[in-house]
DNA sequence: GCCAACGTTGGC
DNA sequence: GCCAACGTTGGC
């Protein structure tokens, strides 16, 4: 089982829009970044991932899960991208904000830190158990 | 709204 | 295949 983050902004596709999604989910389509399309192509259905909302809120705020593997971007012709579905599983207790991040030194080599910009990114379990952590998650 | 970082594109 | 130009992202 792997991890993942997941970064959207907020007013375009928000956690809450997610959640509006249902158990179906969402195709996490309009990547065009050849490593975030890779780490996709990595995922398994039922591996995790953090959803994090950047610009507004900056903050991680929910578990979502791989729903569907990957599969053409349906947004595009372009043969190139691909991506794969996500539905929500639950809000996390307590936001974990990029600020905690980046001040927690177990994090310093989160690809949230040293990537940012980087829109699908992997967790490594050691981090996700930090994130847990912080997030207020027994484990 | 600005600017820095970074990925992608295109000319050579 | 290199590198400069450009566009986009995202924190501040």
């Amino acid at each position: 089982m792997a991890y993942w983050l997941f970064k959207s902004e907020p007013d375009v596709f928000g956690w809450d829009d997610l959640v509006a999604k249902g158990d179906a989910g969402e195709e996490w389509d309009g990547v065009r970044n050849y490593q975030a399309r890779n780490n996709m192509r990595a995922m398994k259905v039922g591996d995790l991932g953090l959803f994090y909302h950047s610009n507004i809120g900056k903050e991680a705020v929910g578990i979502c899960e791989v729903a569907a593997e990957v599969h053409p971007d349906s947004s595009t012709d372009d043969p190139r991208w691909e991506c794969v579905d996500v539905k929500a599983v639950r809000p996390l207790r307590q936001p974990v904000t990029l600020e905690t991040v980046k001040a927690e030194p177990r994090l310093a080599k989160m690809a949230l830190v040293t990537s940012m910009r980087l829109s699908v990114q992997p967790v490594t379990e050691e981090e996700w158990a930090v994130m847990m952590e912080l997030a207020g998650e027994s484990a």
